[in-house]
DNA sequence: TCATAAATAAACCAAACGGTCTTTTTTAAA
DNA sequence: TTTAAAAAAGACCGTTTGGTTTATTTATGA
């Protein structure tokens, strides 16, 4: 019998309330007073389960980039084709900035901003992330090429940079102005780009 | 006889190191103790020029983002036609990443993915940086399809928008692995947008 | 050169910071 | 139902935070 103990649970619980802070505030702009307030435990209680701040920021990055990793995979595993795996991709985006996963935003790109230039750990999870999400992407134009759906001249590489790189910068843009219209204008250049590889 | 007192240039100096240190740790990241220790000065002497944390913020977000602006409308004004402006513009990102105006990146960046959720000031000015880079960018492609330069088809503001998105996803993307291929991928399908729409 | 105003240093403040430790409460197996 | 172990509370620690105030030094126009 598997027995998951209140400790699991109660940790579980505290690395995702801390995701949503960190991902709205960062991680210097998080206390340990707003984490204590938004699950209701004092300091006690949570450095029972955690023995650092960034132990407890390490653990919500990875929660929260899971999930999205996760909805990706989804998305992304509920087309067969190529371009439908793209196109949905790009479905999901659409939806990313009405309702986010995650609040505050995208955790891969505020969590590297913040920890590009100050905490290794975090910037070192951040590029495991983008790797896992580049590699997809690659995977997914390659497969295509070889089923003779996508053109041959078409470049696996070249493309998931463009895809990962347009999506993060139209959604920073999108994020500021408070205005879905940029990272719509990036997401249908995305969907002429797709057009383009077809065979 | 035009005077610059002691204090203006104190107080310039205070905005220049604190700008660097910003851009880099960001709002919450920075102390008063690190802009101390930038400037050399003491508390009492950084007080006597500004009256919180939040006005050297704004004050060396608007130093930061105007050095970019100034630099930027050198890099336009330096040729004539539309496509050369534009390409110029392209080769001033490629120099971005390895010789940054203000280090830490891109302070519309940076500071935009830190106050988005919780400094409307702060917010407020990046939106009005952002503003004045769409425009100008919209100017250039208007100007160029007068001119004949560019196709009539063309969409100024469409252009705009991509342009912004896809340089500040790539310098995000970039700077997160340190390595500069994002980046200048992304301003080879930027090249290529251009070629595309010269008539 | 001198007086005055400007600029800076340095001591000081209360509040908030991350983190520890001991006591109390809750959980859950016997 | 008892009891040992696990979890959480809450008081406490020294340090750092942003900010103020007063004293002293430095710049500057008359």
């Amino acid at each position: 019998m598997e027995t998951i103990t209140k400790a699991e649970r109660t940790r579980q619980y505290i690395i995702e309330q801390a995701a949503h802070l960190f991902n709205q505030r960062g991680y210097s702009g998080t206390s340990l007073q707003d984490i204590m307030a938004a699950t209701g435990l004092t300091k006690g209680g949570i450095y029972g389960h955690f023995e650092s701040k960034e132990e407890i920021a390490l653990a919500a990055f990875n929660y929260a980039s899971g999930i999205i990793l996760q909805l990706l995979s989804q998305t992304v595993n509920a087309h067969k084709t190529a371009v439908a795996k793209l196109e949905a991709l790009l479905d999901f985006y659409k939806k990313y900035l009405i309702s986010p996963p995650i609040t505050g935003g995208c955790p891969v790109l505020n969590t590297s901003v913040e920890a590009d230039d100050t905490n290794p750990l975090l910037r070192a999870s951040v590029v495991k992330v983008l790797n896992k999400m580049h590699r997809s992407l690659e995977y997914i134009v390659q497969q295509g090429i070889q089923n003779g759906e996508l053109k041959a001249t078409a470049n696996p590489e070249q493309f998931a940079i463009l895809f990962i790189s347009m999506i993060e910068g139209g959604v920073m843009v999108s994020k500021a102005y408070g205005n879905p219209l940029y990272l719509n204008t990036v997401l249908k250049q995305l969907h002429k780009m797709i057009a383009e590889i077809k065979s």
